[in-house]
DNA sequence: TGATTTAGGGAATGACCGTTCTCTATATTG
DNA sequence: CAATATAGAGAACGGTCATTCCCTAAATCA
């Protein structure tokens, strides 16, 4: 038997787990977690509350997955768009542009998973705290392997602290992402992204 | 009749509106808007529930007043801090580090209103998203004021984009109260604002 | 094929929450 | 002092929400 192809035991899924922790994770942002109830979620992952319960104990475990989902896809697509960049100093400028095109227009509207749901969850559940902190501890942890490429690489100044860098511009992009909810415009945020660079000089 | 004297017709009120007010955020700080019941709300206010609807018509009136007490008291502490510095660039440097501290220990752990709950209401509630804009937009404002005065006064270079700069700054405070709720120290953000500074130069 | 296992769907349930109602207390007005 | 007006307190109410239960459907196992 060909591994991959094992199945397990009983009647198989029906619906495609990926697309209905996007749908989910939809609602949550645009919602927060408490605001969104179970009609909701059924109504966007278009399944019958029996379902959800099935697949996901209870309406935190459909957040946890769609939690991970998200930090997931998020992560793939940075490190994509992260690897458009030849230099350090420009991976950076890759990474950052990233973060405040997530913050205009309607994807800036719509907010960030990490910053308000979890923030609203963070306080009371340990293990959403321990999530969110991690979400941010690796993207700190990516920037200042950049910044540190970039010093290697010569194109980022040898003499700045790369760590207090990039705790700064760590802020700068989740502040992005905050003042990015009340509507900026791309050009505004990329105006940002240029005087963040200049940290790096 | 001494017109500061006038009184109101019936009972006069017992508790203290401003002190209510301050407990009233304080729980919505820690749980969010969604996830404070009326049961917090009359705990922390020490006030029966029929009390607070005679007072504030319902939830959300409790948590609008909150939201413009917060940020009467915020603002006031604000100017009062970027007072302390006597050139555009030290007044800056005071304003960033209030929000660093804001952002660091116990109250950053807390969280910023205007952030948390704010962003929780401002997707299906016109006006909370009205006052949110008007909290960041003054912030900016003042920022950019700053960043002029510095100008004028030789402490900041005449070279940078005013505007643009003052957005950055601002995505930077911002997100320090985000990067803050997962527990960091003064030293960390204090470093992060020498970083910001910089790009003042 | 019959037994077993897991998924799908939706009605039923029980708890909680925001709000209202009612009664009492305390002030001003005339 | 009566009349009026506003505040305080907490019981009562109605609706919503998260969760559970039960029945049916579709797969594997022996």
């Amino acid at each position: 038997m060909i591994a991959s192809a094992a199945r397990s035991r009983g009647r198989p899924r029906e619906f495609d787990m990926n697309q209905a922790l996007d749908n989910a994770l939809r609602v949550f942002s645009e919602r927060g977690y408490h605001a969104t109830s179970i009609g909701n979620l059924t109504e966007a992952m278009q399944l019958a509350s029996g379902s959800v319960y099935k697949a996901f104990k209870d309406k935190r475990g459909v957040f946890l997955a769609s939690f991970d989902r998200y930090r997931a896809v998020r992560s793939s697509k940075l490190r994509v768009a992260v690897a458009a960049g030849k230099t350090g100093y420009e991976c950076l400028h890759e990474a950052l542009s990233f973060f405040a095109n997530a913050s205009q227009g309607l994807e800036g509207k719509q907010g960030c998973l990490v910053v308000s749901c979890a923030s609203e969850l963070a306080t009371f559940d340990p293990e959403v705290a321990q999530k969110v902190a991690t979400a941010m501890d690796v993207n700190e942890a990516l920037i200042l392997d950049l910044i540190r490429q970039g010093q290697a690489d010569g194109s980022v100044s040898p003499d700045i602290d790369a760590a207090a860098t990039a705790r700064l511009l760590l802020c700068a992009v989740q502040g992005m992402r905050v003042v990015g909810k009340t509507g900026r415009t791309r050009e505004e945020m990329m105006a940002a992204v240029g005087v963040a660079m200049k940290t790096l000089t």
